[in-house]
DNA sequence: CGCAATGTTGATGTAACTCAAACCTAGTGG
DNA sequence: CCACTAGGTTTGAGTTACATCAACATTGCG
């Protein structure tokens, strides 16, 4: 759990390196050579959980991209509260904001559990975009999905009351995993900050959800759902 | 002004297409020869106002670059009301969102004035970005800003109140022009559902601004404002 | 110039927030 | 490994900002 804190060179490690960066969505489409090319530039690191991987203000000059592990991105408003922006997970990459010559990200990264993830400079970045277009395309596709979600995210947040964004995110989870058991990423506090509700609101909806028998409340933020089409009609 | 309907194959034509790609700022990082091969590829169209360019479901196929007018991107939210996701203008593109193959946009662009638009299919489009790696960057630049604006529209609408919200809107609209005089983009309508408000409460907000002095409200969507610092500091 | 769409103003209702207190859970350190 | 504790969660009561409904005024397009 220890042993990868350092590059270490023997070709146990740059192998595993490599099939780590051939699971990357992002790197899908090299073929084997260039994986190869990539594998050896990129940084493999740990961080323990809880730890800040950048923050507003800071220029953070690196794409990250997350081999095991959950990351939180999330903004302080203006009015001085914590808003979660997405939960990132395995495959997902996050520093690309920045990469924009110069700009300083206005949100910050926190590691919510122990993770791996590999760091790549944005001036690296830019050569191997250029080099390997097929990875810049894999980008413009990954941020159109992403920038859709965050629409959709958006106009949930602004047109649909509490009910329906708590049923639709249900949903979501539950399309995402195919099972019924479903299990919160982060805390119910982070959950509600991302649906723009308070954790009372949240908890509220959850209880009265139960109580009509749509889903049952389990412990370590499990979710049993009852009624998917129910949740689904809302 | 409306000689441009039709490509008309002339020197002049091309020279005057090429200009306008080369303002294009996805093209900008392009040396000349490329822009030629970009400019004989484009297919420029006017649109009349009021147009729909895509709609929902649709799997729309072209990339389209705005040159001249202002294109509505909107949402209908599932409780079946109007969500204003953003408004485009010289220089944006849309229709990149169903650029990952097979997926189709979930909303609509709308031209609100007559324009003109320049179009690309996804095929090419695939391939422009593989053979001009630097299209590619500036794209994933582009989209990478784009996502960094809707994530702080988005924590707007969940963490501040729609004076907080109306304020830092007028103050993105100053900062755009550098003018105290900022005029709407479109009618307050869409402001209001841009804002996640109802044009009641906009029109209220607006008007009690005003009655504080912050601004002043002037016809055709112009607003003086009077007190930038204040609305700043809101 | 006339009509439909947009915008304004007022009265009323309610969903969700705030504040507060008690309970529970999960990581801490001994 | 267990007990401690800080943060997370739940429940309750009271408040408010904003939506809704409605009537009227204005704008601007055909």
């Amino acid at each position: 759990m220890g042993a990868m804190d350092l590059p270490h060179g023997h070709p146990q490690g740059d192998d595993a390196l490599e099939q780590l960066v051939a699971r990357v969505p992002l790197f899908s489409a090299l073929v084997p050579d260039e994986l190869t090319a990539v594998a050896q530039r990129v940084r493999p690191r740990k961080h323990p959980r809880q730890e800040q991987l950048y923050g507003a203000g800071e220029k953070n000059s690196k794409l990250m991209i997350i081999h095991a592990g959950r990351v939180k991105i999330y903004r302080i408003t203006e009015s001085g509260h914590e808003q979660v922006i997405r939960i990132l997970g395995p495959g997902d990459f996050l520093g690309e904001s920045t990469f924009i010559s110069g700009a300083t990200s206005d949100h910050f990264a926190l590691t919510l559990e122990a993770s791996d993830i590999c760091e790549l400079h944005h001036d690296e970045l830019h050569d191997y975009l250029l080099a390997y277009p097929s990875v810049a395309v894999k980008m413009v596709e990954t941020l159109s999905a992403r920038l859709a979600g965050t629409e959709h995210q958006l106009s949930m947040l602004a047109g649909e009351d509490a009910e329906h964004r708590l049923a639709a995110y249900l949903m979501a989870l539950h399309d995402a995993s195919g099972k019924a058991l479903v299990k919160l990423p982060t805390t119910k506090k982070d959950v509600a900050s991302f649906l723009g509700l308070t954790p009372e609101t949240l908890s509220r909806k959850l209880t009265q959800f139960e109580e009509i028998g749509w889903l049952r409340l389990g412990s370590r933020r499990q979710i049993e759902l009852l009624d998917v089409e129910a949740l689904r009609l809302i």
